[in-house]
DNA sequence: TGTAAACCGTAAACGGTGTAAACTCTTGCC
DNA sequence: GGCAAGAGTTTACACCGTTTACGGTTTACA
């Protein structure tokens, strides 16, 4: 990540620019080994006092919002990569490669996966409700099921075919999407991702949680078993044996 | 809860077995309030000093792990309360009710939840394995599945069609079910299980955690979203206009 | 250029956590 | 009655998030 200095800073703010860069990069280390993150450590990390760290953030949960949001932007870029491995034709093929690398992600970096994905988030602060609005890997998702959408056109569902309070979260959503570009009538769509991410969401934590058996999480097979029964309603049914190779392949076993 | 005393126990033992419901109690007061579970919390609230706990449990971590067992233990009751407020003979009726009463205490006590289901399980600590593994609560499921299929008989997958993986795990199953009493040719009965539960787990973490847009948590059209994409599997399609409206009743609006 | 303000870091301290050791008092048993 | 086991205490340690007061350094402005 080669972190190019924007010239128009005065050479305090990019000093604190580096700080933060610094801060995330020491949080992410803790991450690696234990579970725990704690402020102290942080700041031992990086040859400071713990009471240092609040002249960057305001809290220990500000700075726990801080490295979410970054791991979250930072692991969208290993999704979209995985994606990038095909053709650019191949919708089909992008999304479920990124969603597979998700779960590879998650499997590999539990720490960070609890701390961007299973991390409360209304727990009497709501002010964090526009930070995970603006998380990357939710736009990415949406946007790859677009793309799928654009290239093969499955059916969606008719938004007054839906009930009215899913009604009421399409048209004006809180969920991270870019939905300026989505007609009225095709925000059925965003319906069709949530029912998607609903579905991939429950096998990753359950794996990465543990709480299923440790043969079966090491296989994949339940993760693959729940991408080929949503397969479906994305209009991929004939196309999933292709699909499921590139999975496998990904899984690396 | 009723704690019938047994009297072959000596005095010493009743009353050892007596603070260990109080621990719990206590516990389960604070977790009322708030997410966090604390030893010295706990013995305070009920008169002693913190390391006075140490001679019922070992650590935190074991504290926990008791709390989780019992609050799983005494929340399967009303699931099974749930489903008892049916006949007998309407298995897919009961098992939908269950099923949703996990769903509303889940969103009702998200701490007790989060003690339960989103723990954990094999962080440096094998030795839970088995408290996940004898769960009531998936006990509880996988009966009412069982009773949906021994009333109805929908198609199950044979394990001969199963990944290899799965098969073993088919055969020697950790997860939490009684499958003593199934022949080894419906052992893909507990497939369809896995299955189910994965998707449930699915919408239910994620509407606890808000990763959902709250107006569609509020409605819980996410939810009844999955039973009816999940119907299908277990045979119950076109019983599912009756069963979304036993749903809707037990969502309360 | 001198100075005042803003910034970045420190040390010290407060109340909170889990945990270990030593000690006291009570209970139960031979 | 004596003795061992048990249940509780106090004390102490290392860690945690957070606040306060203080010292330098850097910036900005008269």
């Amino acid at each position: 990540m080669p972190y190019l200095v924007d010239p128009t800073l005065t050479r305090r703010e990019r000093q604190r620019e580096s700080t933060y860069v610094d801060i995330v990069a020491a949080s992410r280390e803790l991450l690696a080994e234990s579970p725990e993150l704690s402020l102290r450590a942080v700041a031992a990390k990086m040859g400071m006092t713990a009471p240092a760290l609040y002249r960057y953030v305001a809290s220990y949960q500000e700075l726990v919002d801080l490295v979410a949001f970054e791991i979250d932007k930072a692991a969208t870029l290993t999704f979209a990569a995985a994606a990038d491995a095909l053709d650019p034709d191949d919708g089909a093929g992008r999304l479920v490669a990124a969603t597979t690398e998700f779960r590879q992600w998650a499997l590999g970096n539990p720490h960070e996966f609890a701390i961007v994905f299973a991390n409360p988030v209304a727990e009497a602060a709501c002010v964090r409700r526009d930070l995970i609005t603006s998380a990357s890997s939710g736009l990415l998702m949406t946007d790859l099921i677009h793309e799928v959408w654009r290239q093969r056109g499955f059916a969606i569902p008719a938004v007054t075919d839906l009930p009215d309070t899913v009604r009421e979260s399409l048209e004006d959503p809180l969920i991270p999407a870019k939905v300026e570009h989505l007609a009225p009538e095709q925000r059925g769509l965003l319906w069709v991702y949530m029912q998607g991410w609903t579905q991939l969401y429950g096998v990753v934590v359950l794996e990465v949680m543990g709480h299923m058996d440790p043969r079966v999480i090491e296989s994949g097979e339940m993760f693959i078993d729940v991408i080929r029964r949503f397969a479906p309603t994305i209009g991929l049914a004939e196309e999933m044996p292709r699909l499921e190779r590139i999975i496998r392949e990904r899984l690396g076993h």
